[in-house]
DNA sequence: AATAAAAACGCAACATAGTTGCAAAATATT
DNA sequence: AATATTTTGCAACTATGTTGCGTTTTTATT
């Protein structure tokens, strides 16, 4: 990848990040945009971001790749230490700023990390509860 | 799930899962098993274990389910909080010893983690080396 | 041992997430 | 404006996992 351009369809997807609060699927981001963008594309552009480190992605249980803004973890990283929260109800997959300590393991090569926890967030929780 | 039963496909399941010491998935399972088991039973078959806390299972980076005998975990759980190390030379995952420190959540009601490295194995770290 | 109820199974068809190849469009550079 | 390269769209495809339903097997009971 020697050279990157700005596309309407990449500056909409990287707004659409921003102003979601959560992770997003691949069709949740076909569906969100106001520019239609197909599938593929949107695809390809995630696997060009996730390279370049501005969004990380997360699989959630059921093996749905959940894509978010790397913000809360700047600088150089590919070793995402937070904390993902998934959760049965509403179905979200959210970032939380609760790290976990990652473990040294002696002869392994770390590159990547998910740290998932499925149940149930606070939103539903509470309603729950009424 | 009143009464569960015993039959062959499921011995011949758990017995491949109790020699093997990393995670399986579920072609993997219709692959090395002696006996012939379609993979839909084999999913509602695991479907099972992991109700009853026999098993357990992780989502690899890339969506796939991997199985794995609650060993190290005994007792109740669902509350995994060991690692598993997924090896993109390899393709295998599999359960460490090593525990992570799962976080109080306050508001958030837990059932499940699963947390994932991903990298290069020893195994294929040191073949690498050579 | 025969019977009956329920669990477990197999098959086929389906659903969905993600991938690939290729031609067309958009972008940056000269 | 012309060019080279990136990015996009489409269509077809792959793979994992699911569902419905009829059949077989297991287990408890008679």
């Amino acid at each position: 990848m020697a050279l990157t351009r700005n596309t309407k369809a990449q500056e909409e997807v990287l707004k659409l990040m921003q102003e979601t609060p959560h992770t997003l699927t691949v069709d949740e981001i076909c569906e969100k945009i106001p520019l239609q963008v197909n599938k593929t594309t949107v695809y390809r552009m995630l696997e060009r971001f996730v390279a370049a480190g501005k969004v990380h992605f997360i699989t959630s249980s059921d093996g749905k790749a959940h894509y978010a803004l790397c913000t809360s973890c700047k600088h150089q990283h590919t070793l995402h230490n937070h904390i993902h929260f998934q959760c049965t109800a509403c179905g979200t997959v959210d970032c939380l700023p609760d790290k976990v300590e990652i473990p040294v393991l002696p002869g392994y090569q770390m590159k990547e990390t998910q740290f998932l926890i499925i149940g149930i967030c606070t939103k539903c929780a509470a309603v729950g509860k009424e």
